[in-house]
RNA sequence: GCCGAUGUAGCUCAGUGGUAGAGCACUUCCUUGGUAAGGAAGAGGUCACGGGUUCAAGUCCCGUCAUUGGCUCCA
């Protein structure tokens, strides 16, 4: 007999071999039917794998990642199995679970493969699902693998056996396909109930632009078709909030193929709504003992070198600006630091004047490859909503801390409210290849880690994510339909004052070096309004909105009094458009209804008489009449809840 | 940068070798209106750009540029 213990601690015994699917059978009968996989002993394994010793056990259902990615990683191989099925003779590459789903890489020879036959495939893989095959584990000797990819002529499944050692290699087999797999798989082929192929691309074998090309499957899979259902309405909603859709919809922004790719252009809405964003953070960062500074758009190519960005990025950037001197160059800035550590340098400076904190919405221009661009997300010239603070090793936490409240600020004010924060440490067997000293980085790290406890956020740590020349912390959020983005970031950094021989001098007299840390609560102001925008599809909260309010006459005859109101509400800092054309009432509020403007005044005969305004709210209708004092008073009393 | 798809009016799109289209937006006129589209007329195009095939090209072929789905990348 074993001791098999379950995550609530309880103990039972069980006859060796036993299997996971067997204990989830002996609790009951629907959570056997919901297993998928098995965590034994901190290890993923397979559900019907026998269990020879005393082990935990934690049973993985859809409802754990593990889980999911089980019965998606098995789906890869049911799409293998439907295209082995479909295209006879096809090679398979790797075929892994993703965050949403699985893909399968295969070579189709001369075939092509296009969405149109997604249906086809689709189908045949529900139909073998149906057969509920049992996924089987074999172990099998290297030669026996080689062998028989070596028969079935399929040479990337040879490729990935040169690097696996005699002793570790696993097939799965399912129906009548078999595949080198590590495993683990879902129990058998029924458990997958709903198949949906999302398209396909090409991928390079190992990743290496130098290989060949393969065919890449996208897919996902359910166990209920219900599940399926509301992904595929979640990936709908996801393309109406598309923020470059949006962006075009509200005038926000726009993009010219004179002015050049991946450079934006600000159109007046969207530099309202930007601009407010800025003095928003700009009023916060003053109140947290910012300094605000101003650096050129160009620089001198030594300073560049002297970062050693040159180096790194000179040949990938845009080119040198050459001028009339010979051999003179400059470099369009892409990034702010270099310059603030300039600016560091411009006095001398004492342990009592730390830290300092150089803030700069600092526009900067990166070459990026044409195909990584991406509406605002990804461009080639945007600003950073930048800050260095020069500081002392012991001040790193508290910097840390403050930076943390600032962000959190933010996200309270845009309605964040689902985030975690990444840690990226070093990765300690290979410390070598990281600047700084051991003690710094040892202190740094331990202030990271402090700071966010302190502040009680949820934080996960990824060791060997850090920056060759500091760690760092990520807001890593989630939007309003459960998709992730990186927000905010605070680096530390090494290299830099080191670079620039930056110091202090301290309380001994003696010359420090400070350090640095580099932060960017939005990361750009064009990627966070995308995020923005995205997550709140497109109605802004009311402080932010382009248009807080727009006066619908009735006819002409009440143009004058809607203007007038507009002025009015301008005293009180509301942002009021009139809406002047020659259209009737129902045309006006479908358009401003469509525009996502939060509030519509109605204003006739009624109105003009009694000094009122008749008010409707975007998405919930006619709120009735009020005097103009009482609607100011709604909307300052709304804008004032979004910050408390 | 690489592979695939796409590019027609300001916007969304139809047009598969034979005279360039629709809806919305825009302009003018009629209408003077009450909580999601009033009516009529008008204007608007080098069919991304450059080459080629053809009696004839928006349509077929090649190249370039841009957009886009991926890959790779992101100081």
């Amino acid at each position: 007999m074993i001791q098999i213990t379950l995550p609530d601690g309880s103990v039972r015994q069980y006859e060796s071999g036993v299997t996971a699917l067997d204990i989830a059978k002996s609790i009951s009968e629907g959570l056997a039917r919901n297993v998928l996989s098995a965590e034994v002993n901190g290890e993923v394994w397979d559900a019907t794998r026998a269990i020879t010793s005393d082990a935990s056990l934690k049973l993985l259902t859809w409802n754990d990642d593990e889980g999911k990615r089980t019965l998606w990683h098995s789906s890869a191989h049911l799409l293998a199995e439907a295209l082995e099925a479909e295209f006879p003779g096809v090679k398979f590459g790797i075929g892994p679970p993703i965050e949403n789903g699985f893909y399968y890489d295969v070579d189709l020879g001369s075939h092509t493969i296009s969405s149109d036959d997604f249906t086809r495939i689709e189908n045949r893989m529900k139909e073998l699902a149906k057969r509920k095959s049992a996924y089987i584990r074999k172990e099998v000797t290297k030669a026996e693998a080689v062998a028989y990819f070596t028969e079935k002529g399929d040479e990337y499944k040879l490729d990935l056996l040169k690097d696996l050692e005699d002793g570790t290699i696993t097939f799965y087999q399912q129906g009548d396909f078999t595949d080198l797999c590590r495993g683990p798989h879902i129990p058998d082929t029924e458990r997958i109930k709903a198949v949906k192929l999302m398209n396909v691309a090409g991928a390079y074998w190992k990743g290496d632009e130098k290989n060949k090309q393969l065919t890449r499957i996208y897919g996902i899979t359910f166990p209920k078709q219900s599940e399926l259902d509301e992904y595929l309405r979640i990936l709908e909603e996801a393309k109406k909030r598309d923020h470059r859709k949006l962006g075009k919809e509200l005038e926000l922004f726009t993009f010219s193929d004179k002015v050049g790719q991946g450079l934006p252009l600000w159109l007046p809405k969207g530099t309202a709504l930007r601009e407010r964003l800025v003095d928003y953070l700009k009023k916060a960062q003053t109140a947290s003992g910012y300094v605000q500074v101003i650096t050129p758009h160009i620089a001198h190519k030594d300073l560049y070198v002297c970062s050693g960005h040159y180096e790194k990025y000179g040949a990938d950037s845009f080119q040198p600006i050459k001028t009339p001197a010979e051999g003179e160059e400059f470099f369009l800035k892409p990034m702010n630091c270099p310059h603030h550590c300039e600016i560091y340098k411009a006095k001398p400076h004492s342990y009592k004047d730390l830290p300092l904190r150089l803030a700069e919405f600092g526009t900067v221009y990166r070459y990026e490859q044409s195909g990584e661009l991406h509406g605002l997300t990804r461009v080639r010239g945007f600003t950073q909503d930048d800050a260095h603070i020069f500081c002392r090793a012991d001040q790193v936490k508290e910097e840390f801390v403050k930076v943390i409240d600032l962000v959190l600020m933010i996200f309270k004010a845009l309605d964040f409210k689902d985030y975690v924060a990444q840690i990226s440490l070093r990765d300690p067997e290979n410390k070598a290849k990281y600047i700084g000293s051991d003690e710094n980085w040892n202190k740094a790290e331990q202030s990271i880690i402090e700071a966010a406890e302190e502040r009680g956020l949820n934080t996960v740590v990824e060791l060997g994510e850090a920056a060759f020349y500091g760690p760092k912390l990520d807001f890593m959020v989630r939007d309003a339909i459960g998709r992730k983005w990186q927000l905010g970031t605070i680096q530390v950094d090494y290299n830099l004052p080191e670079r620039f021989e930056l110091e202090y001098t301290g309380a001994d007299n003696q010359k420090h070096r400070p350090v640095m840390i580099h932060r960017a609560p939005f990361g750009s102001l064009e990627r966070f309004v995308a995020v923005l925008i995205e997550h709140c599809a497109g109605i802004f909260p009311l402080w932010l909105a382009p248009e807080q309010a727009i006066l619908l006459p009735i006819s002409d005859k009440y143009n004058d009094y809607a203007k007038k109101v507009s002025q009015i509400l301008k005293n009180y800092d509301i942002r009021a458009a009139v809406d002047e054309r020659d259209e009737r009432a129902g045309k006006k509020i479908r358009d401003a209804e469509l525009s996502k403007i939060p509030f519509m005044l109605v204003v006739g005969e009624k109105e003009e008489q009694s000094g009122s305004v008749s008010v409707r709210k975007h998405g919930e209708g006619d709120l009735g009449s009020m005097s103009i004092e009482d609607f100011a008073g709604l909307i300052q009393q709304e804008i004032s809840s979004a910050f408390n």
